[in-house]
RNA sequence: CGGGACGUAGCGCAGUCUGGUAGCGCACUUGACUGGGGGUCAAGAGGUCGCAGGUUCAAAUCCUGUCGUCCCGACCA
């Protein structure tokens, strides 16, 4: 493709909007524009980047034995409301109502497919013997965003990849979701992106069932914890931590407390229970202000309901409490935070001030609990906190549990290492689905013995769009993006100093021509601007690779190749220079596939 | 949905407090010079100051409303 030829709006300066990297990045450099607050426009760069993820995803796909089809944007409300899917989905579900004739039909754009693809398995696929199978689309995918942001890494339109499958038994579904997972580490891996499969929450169906594939960034929304000496990588709503319950591990304060702000319970100086006035202050925020405390010498008592019933979780103040631990902890199958009744009931007071002590329902510990020397909490009276309440003393608790989310430093929970944290990008989701969606859409089949099953389903997402976003946001430097080559809108760029020069602008064309005919996916900057111009703009796009043909190099017989990422440039002699880019491109993707797994 | 910030030329911004002819840099057009890391000079074109209403002799500027965008939080198969 000829620059002048292409629409590439390039920008000098960044706007103002654009806070993250990658936004920033592929908005100067020309791949996508703003249409409205979370949808965009790719433009012609930017697009090509998309279609070559989408390449990869496909041949991957395909490879892994699953077979495209194709399915609506619009699809019927009906079809949401047989699954309970309208109401889980809530706003979030782009629905309205279109006349036609004398009648409104009522539909939805799809924020993702199992309904229409399930109902079409719940028409076609009626034994056994039709299965497994797993279809996969690659389309876009509609979902109100409460709040867009971060660019294109989270809009209320984006192209996304779902597979799914439909297998006759339990076995069978393992063995679509290893195809799937692996299939997922040779699509991260060929992008060239650095990806962590990580442990995920899934939901209501629970067990090993769930893997998020993240892409580690910085500006990434999820937290995962890893552990650097096993393999260990989980989701933070996930990721269970190795601390034990200090009351019955005799080595108690041991490995369990790495925060060296107390001394292990035991060596400990115990103080009076005592009551002080904390007027107003209902948050652990505000009782640290008044009382000069850290939030980490702080109980923060959580009142839930689980399953109607309240429990009061205890949790160190400077921690997060994980819900699905706690639910999973007390065996429920509802949670919820209670409401103020709830609270004045247990407590005997407003909310902002429950505590231990006295409490009238039953009481959950996390483990850093009985770490804790003298720690304040609310008094269950209003405006009124206790300084050292001391567990065994003041309150009992039988065991404690791992109910909070895990934080660096944190013992790993499959070996003696130490979690760390780092933040990613969800860019894929391997999920077993189970029944849910057969059942509700009366997808069944007969097994050899004619009994009736509802087909068993696994959902298996990636997002194009991010696979896009997060390696600009983390493949660039000063000057610009710097593209994997498997996913460059462009592979090599090819750069004639002076168009009005005719031996430059002839070889030039030349390179253009016998590289093309090589098929190599080449941009030739045949536009009239200075050098600066077009090195700094070259940059900016970050083609892997460059060959600049220029006066001063031809004199000498050379053109200058030039990786991206390299220093400087080779001088290589006029005549040698195509053959020199294709070795150099055929060495790189040889490289590259080295780290693809089989 | 709660909190905060901002809407002035394609982009980045000043002007708003203290009302009085709408500005700067980059980009764009034309010409000349220049020609290996975003050039120089000259001449130009481009703006309902987000929108609506109000106050005023006079509103980008003050008041009210509204729309939009971004950030933090809540939410997120």
């Amino acid at each position: 493709m000829r620059w002048s030829k292409t629409f590439i709006p390039t920008m000098k300066e960044t706007p103002a909007d654009a806070e993250i990297p990658s936004h920033q990045l592929m908005l100067r450099a020309g791949l996508i524009r703003q249409v409205m607050s979370g949808s965009y426009t790719y433009l012609p760069l930017g697009w090509r980047a998309i279609r070559k993820a989408e390449a990869i995803v496909r041949e991957e796909m395909e490879r892994a034995g699953a077979v495209e089809l194709f399915m609506p944007a619009l699809q019927p409300i009906d079809l949401f409301e047989r699954t309970g899917r309208r109401e889980a989905f809530g706003d979030v579900l782009i629905n309205f109502m279109v006349p036609r004739g004398d009648r409104q039909v009522h539909m939805a754009l799809g924020p993702t497919h199992e309904e229409v693809i399930t109902d079409l398995v719940a028409h076609h696929i009626s034994s056994y013997r039709q299965m497994p199978i797993t279809m996969f689309q690659i389309q876009t995918k509609f979902r109100n965003e409460e709040r867009p942001r971060f660019g294109v890494l989270r809009t209320s339109e984006f192209i996304m990849k779902d597979a799914y499958s439909f297998d006759a038994s339990l076995e069978q579904l393992d063995d679509s979701y290893q195809k799937m997972y692996g299939a997922y580490c040779r699509i991260f891996a060929r992008t060239g992106l650095e990806y962590l499969p990580v442990e995920a929450e899934s939901g209501a169906i629970g067990g090993d069932a769930s893997h998020e594939f993240m892409i580690p960034a910085e500006n990434g929304e999820d937290r995962i914890v890893r552990c650097p000496k096993c393999n260990y990588a989980a989701n933070l709503e996930r990721a269970d931590t190795g601390r034990r319950c200090p009351l019955t591990d005799p080595r108690v304060g041991e490995g369990a407390d790495n925060d060296s702000t107390h001394d292990s319970a035991a060596t400990v100086e115990w103080d009076e229970l005592e009551q002080i006035d904390t007027p107003n202050a209902t948050s652990i925020e505000q009782v640290c202000k008044m009382l000069k405390c850290k939030p980490e010498e702080m109980i923060k008592t959580l009142i839930y309901l689980a399953d109607g019933k309240p429990v009061a979780v205890l949790i160190r103040g400077d921690r997060e409490a994980n819900e699905g631990k706690i639910r999973r902890t007390l065996e429920a199958d509802a949670l919820e935070l209670a409401d103020e009744k709830t609270i004045f009931d247990v407590t005997g007071a407003p909310v902002g001030f429950a505590g231990p002590v006295g409490i009238d329902c039953r009481i959950l510990a996390d483990h850093d609990i009985p770490l804790l020397v003298n720690p304040i909490s609310g008094a269950n009276a209003a405006d009124a906190h206790n300084t050292g309440v001391n567990i065994g003393r003041d309150y009992q608790v039988e065991a404690t549990y791992d109910l909070r989310n895990a934080v660096a430093e944190d013992p790993c929970p499959n070996c003696a290492g130490t979690l760390e944290m780092v933040h990613g990008i969800e860019a894929g989701h391997v999920f077993k689905l189970g029944t849910k969606y057969s059942e509700s859409l009366n997808a069944y089949f007969v097994d050899e013995k004619e009994k009736r099953h509802p087909v068993i389903m696994g959902c298996y997402g990636i997002g194009i769009n991010r696979i896009v976003a997060a390696a600009c946001e983390t493949s660039h430097d000063e000057n610009g993006l710097i593209w994997p080559l498997a996913i460059a809108p462009y592979e090599v760029l090819v750069v004639p100093l002076k168009i009005d020069d005719e031996e430059v602008m002839q070889i030039a064309t030349r390179f253009y021509e016998e590289l093309q005919a090589a098929g190599v996916d080449v941009l030739f900057d045949d536009r009239k601007a200075r050098p600066g111009v077009k090195f700094k703009d070259g940059d900016l796009v970050g083609i892997p690779l460059r060959v600049v043909i220029g006066g001063r190099g031809l004199k000498e017989g050379n053109v200058e190749i030039k990786w991206r990422t390299a220093e400087g440039p080779d001088k290589i002699p006029v005549e040698e220079g195509v053959a020199t880019l294709l070795r150099m491109l055929e060495e790189r993707r040889a490289a590259d596939a080295e780290n693809v797994p089989n």
